[in-house]
Order: structure tokens, then sequence, then C-alpha cells
DNA sequence: TATTAATGTCGAAGCGCTTCGACGAACCGG
DNA sequence: CCGGTTCGTCGAAGCGCTTCGACATTAATA
């Protein structure tokens, strides 16, 4: 491999010459900057990142936590991972993949300089890993708000504000009795946060708009959505708007509401919170609440990236919902509410 | 952040000690080694990630192209990747991920000295990859299985005896016309290599045992695994014995089957080829020939390790594959062969 | 007991890059 | 026409680690 020595003597100048070049920090003619120019080339020489990373302590790549938990829709988690992976590479950085949710992973690669940035996904309302990053000093970007950022930046869909949207657009078309398909027990038990913030606001708002919400945990499997689409229609048979909080549980919540005779879009409203695609390619289009998960991923880098560049405080974006009605949803017995 | 000279200063001794400490490449008394220690996590000292790969020219991390094409099953490259990410780990290694399957990437990592190692997924049949990551220093090990693999070695599941196994495990049931619901039409264009070899085995297996295979391409929709079902069952309505090759259809492949009034497992054998996870959650155990994405994974780390550890000459390895029976095939017209 | 071989530790020379201070040359206004 | 800038370039000092050769010690061998 060719150093940065060898590109300086072939086009006969410094080394530093050769550096300021490659970083334009400091002014350089045109012609020299055209022989360098040509001697990189020619050479094919690479700077040898971790002679970089030494001396400027910079080194262009972030680590992304995405630990893969059970109960968690993995095409999902993918849309955040690639909306992070472009995003980064758009501030010319590369992306360290940590798959597992130990602390020890995450110091590894803060303590060892191994990275610039961080950014979290998945994150539970105590999460153990938020201390950690927060110590570290690299700055970092949760996906997901803990109970206590401890400083952190904090980026994800308002889903606080989701529930109550849902509530509202299903009370607004006549729903009185709603029910809350929701995610995995597994999920719930780590008191992972988005479940909880939307249960939180559907709750608010039922309480404001005077109907009942029944919540029902939900396996993402067929077995699971059948029991909770079968229990729900035994314990509550009156209900005629349900919320579906669960992306690898939807289809098979479809499926058996058609089972037990149930036509979503008429006798029952669905409405869905999950991306867009999985809305698309449900048996009915799905009236949903979009989740915007490579966008989120996106705009975590951009807000690390901006950390990176300049001190500044830390801050919590919560992206508004919008719920796009489509054809699983009706007008449910009390009419519409205008 | 205390340099290893700090350790070296507080344990008493000299930098080339700690550093043979904390590589065991000579020996270190006890004594001396537990002051070393010592003052390693007195000082909460870690090795700083570019300086070391700048001294040693090893990085410790592992690059992964897993390309997020369309038509691909997500949640199977996650089971690739988990199996990379997980062994690597085994090894003492990070994983850098590349998502774009643009040879740029691969030579910014490789000629940047960012990794010790490459592993590539999703390898069509003239890959543009192949020859770069050929030419590069690092070694590397392929998913998949290009025309000319250029001295890399690969691993894969064996497709060719998959469909040979596939078609032999329905003719031993009994079924003479068999079909293939297969991968969509834009993996089938770009050559991914594992479609064509698995129509290539159940071809030469269909010739040998004297039966005929119609081969289906399939979308991953809802939409184009109907239209798939549809178009079998007229233009071959004496199909008994499908296989289906697309995991992302699968669900609405057999959703389809039973709208149109065939029954699986009775009028109907179907074999899948995809992970047991997937078969086991269909609406029926399905009959599958395993896709074991995870170990297949793992086991291009551990190819990958070998050749770093020691200079050994390139090997491909094709798993064999195995069909588990379950309650999605039975025997067909011609009754058991035995 | 003299000789050789481990064994344990040290010092110093890099690894390939960035960056700071310095310096000559060209350029400005007064 | 001269002091002060600005521009373009250079040299050298690190960044924090690994690793090689050297050097004492101590243990094993004859």
């Amino acid at each position: 491999m060719a150093t940065i020595d060898d590109v300086a003597k072939a086009a006969g100048v410094s080394t530093s010459t050769v550096s300021y070049v490659l970083s334009g920090k400091r002014p350089i003619s045109a012609p020299t900057r055209a022989r360098v120019e040509r001697a990189i080339d020619k050479l094919g020489y690479r700077p040898h990142a971790g002679a970089r990373a030494l001396a400027s302590s910079r080194t262009n790549v972030i680590a992304l936590m995405a630990p893969l938990r059970v109960g968690v829709s993995v095409p999902v988690i993918m849309q955040f991972v690639a909306g992070v992976v472009t995003r980064a590479r758009d501030f010319n950085h590369d992306v360290l993949l940590l798959t597992q949710d130990d602390v020890s992973g995450l110091d590894r690669v803060t303590g060892g300089s191994m990275v610039d940035a961080l950014v979290m996904m998945d994150i539970e309302a105590d999460d153990p890993r938020v201390p950690v990053a927060a110590a570290a000093k690299q700055p970092t970007v949760l996906i997901g708000l803990p109970q206590d950022p401890e400083g952190l930046s904090c980026v994800d869909l308002d889903f606080d504000a989701a529930g109550r949207l849902a509530v509202r657009h299903l009370v607004k078309a006549g729903h009185t009795d709603i029910a809350l398909i929701g995610s995995p027990p597994e999920v719930l038990r780590r008191h992972t946060a988005f479940a909880e913030r939307l249960m939180r606001g559907l709750r608010d708002q039922a309480k404001i708009s005077g109907v009942t919400v029944k919540v029902e945990a939900c396996d993402s499997t067929p077995t699971g959505a059948s029991e909770a689409v079968d229990t729900l229609l035994a314990t509550a048979p009156e209900t005629t708007g349900i919320i579906v909080h669960n992306e690898g549980a939807l289809p098979h919540v479809l499926a058996r509401l058609a089972e037990r005779g149930a036509v979503v879009g008429t006798d029952m409203s669905v409405v869905a919170v999950c991306p867009t695609d999985v809305a698309l390619s449900q048996r009915i289009p799905m009236t949903s609440i979009d989740l915007p998960a490579e966008d989120i991923g996106k705009v975590a880098v951009d807000m690390v990236m901006a950390r990176l560049e300049s001190e500044q405080p830390s801050e919590t974006r919560l992206l508004a919902p919008v719920l796009t009605e489509r054809e699983s949803s009706a007008d449910g017995p009390a009419g519409p509410l205008d």
C-alpha cells in the first residue's frame, strides 16, 4: 500500500501538503493540487484509517446498537438501520453494528475510540445503556425515549400523540368501544418505551372522550394473534374499533377476524400503527398511523452529526403522527361526529 | 483517556510490558501481571483502537456487505447478519455494516485498512464486487456462489442439491406434476446465484425422474403470490406438488391456495425452502428444506477467520440440504413409491 | 561448576497520518 | 518603496500502540 509519503515524493511536495490537499484545511495552489491528485490516483493511494484516527481522533465511524430482541419486528428494525446507514454515508461515515444490547459492547467501542458517535435503538424506560452512553465522550442519540435521558438527545415518533390520534379518529367515526391489540408481553415486560407511551396516549384520550379501551397484549405469531382476537371478542364483544400496534401480528389478526366473521372496514374498524409499506401489504389497505422508521433513523444521524460538529445542547425530537385513512376503518354504530 | 504509558507508570513497568500483558505474546511473571492489571482497571484504561490498528495492522473489525435489495426477505437477511455478528464477537471482532452493493464502499474499507476481512452476501452470478474483493489484501468469504469465485472462499446452502431433494421427495410420494413458485422476477433478472442453482437442481432431477416441473416467478406480495397461484392453476391444473422458494410470498401463496379451494397437505403438497422458523409460523407447519441462515453466517466468519490466521487455500463449502416432513405434504395420485 | 537455555523486562524504532509554527514570496496601501 | 498581510508550502513533533533486539536473571544440563 502506498503511503502519504510515497504520494508526496511522487508529486514532489511535502507530506503535509498532500494532507492539506486531502483535507482542504489550508489553501493549496491549483497546479500543486493537480500534481498531488495525479500522484494519488497513479499510486492508488488510500489514507490509512487507523493512522488517521490516531492523528486526528476522528474515526468517521458511528456505532449503531440495534438489539435483535424477541417481539420486535425485524423488517421494521431494518428500516431504522437502513436509514441510519444511508444518512451516515452522506456524512462520510460508516456504521459499526452492535446487535447485543450489553453494556460491554458499548464501552468497548466508546472507550476504545472506535467510533465518533453512537445511535441506540429499542430503548427501555430504565435502560442500563443510557447512563453508560451519557458518560462516554462520544455524542449519542437514542431512538426511543427513556425515563431519564440524562442529557442525551432522543428522537422517536410521538407515540403518546399517536395513541390519542388513533382514539380520536375512531371516536369521531362513532366508535365507543375500542381495543388495542398491542405489543408482545415480553416487550411490555421490558418496559419498552414506545409501547408504554402509546398506551398512555390511548388511555388519556379515552378518558377525555369518555370511551372505553380494552388492552390486549399479543404475541407476533399466528397463534398469539388468534388468541388475542378470540379473548377480545369474548370479553368485549361490543368492540367495533381496534388499534393494532404490532407489525408481526397484524396479518394474523386480520386473518383471525375474517375467520371469526368480522368484516374489517365494515363491522370492524381497524387502525394500524406501523410503517406505511406494512399497512399497504395487508389483505386490505389499512388505515394507519405511519411509523416512519427510515426517516427516524436519518434524523438520528442528523442530530448526532450536529452534536459532533459543534457543542450543542441535547434535544428531544418527537415526530408528529400522521393518520392516513384507507379501507380498514369506517363509521361506527354512533355514526360520524361532525 | 488514560494511555498505555499512564498504565506503565502507575504499575512501575515499561510500556512494552503492559503491551505484553495485554497481548500475551511474551511471558510475564504473575506479580507483574497483577500490578499491571490493577493499574489498568484503576485507570479504566482502554487501548486506542486506531493506534493499535496502526501499529499492528489489525483492526479487529470485519466488513459485512448486506445489500438490502428488493425481492429478498429482510428477516432472512437479518438471520445471516445475526450469525455473522455473533460469531465475529467470538473472535473478538466487530462488524462494519455496508448496505449498498456498490464497489466504492468495498474499496473504501479495504483500501483504507478499516477492516481485517470481508463477508459479502447476496452474490450474483457475475457480481462486480467479486473481482474487487479478490484484489483486496483482506481475505473474503462470499455467502453465495458466483460464476467465477476467483480464488475467494464461498459458503452457501447447496441449492442445487436442495432442488433435487425437493423433487425427489415429491416424486417418491407419488407426485408427477410439480411446480416451483420461485423468487421474484427482479431476483432472477439479477441472476442471483441461489435462485438459479435451485432451478437447475430441480430441472435435473425432474429429467431424471421423468416428471414435469413448471416454474413460476413470484413477487413477494399478496398480489404477486395470488397471480402466481392463479396462473399455475390455470396453465397446469394437474399440479399436485408445489415447491415454494420465496419466504415473503409463502403465507400469501398458502392463503391463495386456500381461497382457491386447494387443501394444502391433502389435495396439494407444498414443500418450502426457507428457514425453519418461517416454515413453522405458517398456518400449517410446512414440510421444508431448511435454509440455515444464521449458521451460514457463522460458518462464513469461521472461514474468514481461518484464512486470517494462516494462509489457506480458498474453499467452497456447500451445506447439505435437510428436508423435514411436516403437515403440508402428503402422498400424491400415484401413491408412495417404495 | 561452567555453559547453555529459558524466562522476564526494557528501550527504542517505527506504523501513517494531522497539525502547528515557521518562512519565503507575492501583494496591498500609504 | 517599505512594513504588514495573505498565500502556499515545508519540517517536525506528536497521536498511542506493537514489536524487535538486547540484557539481566534464573534454571537446566552436563
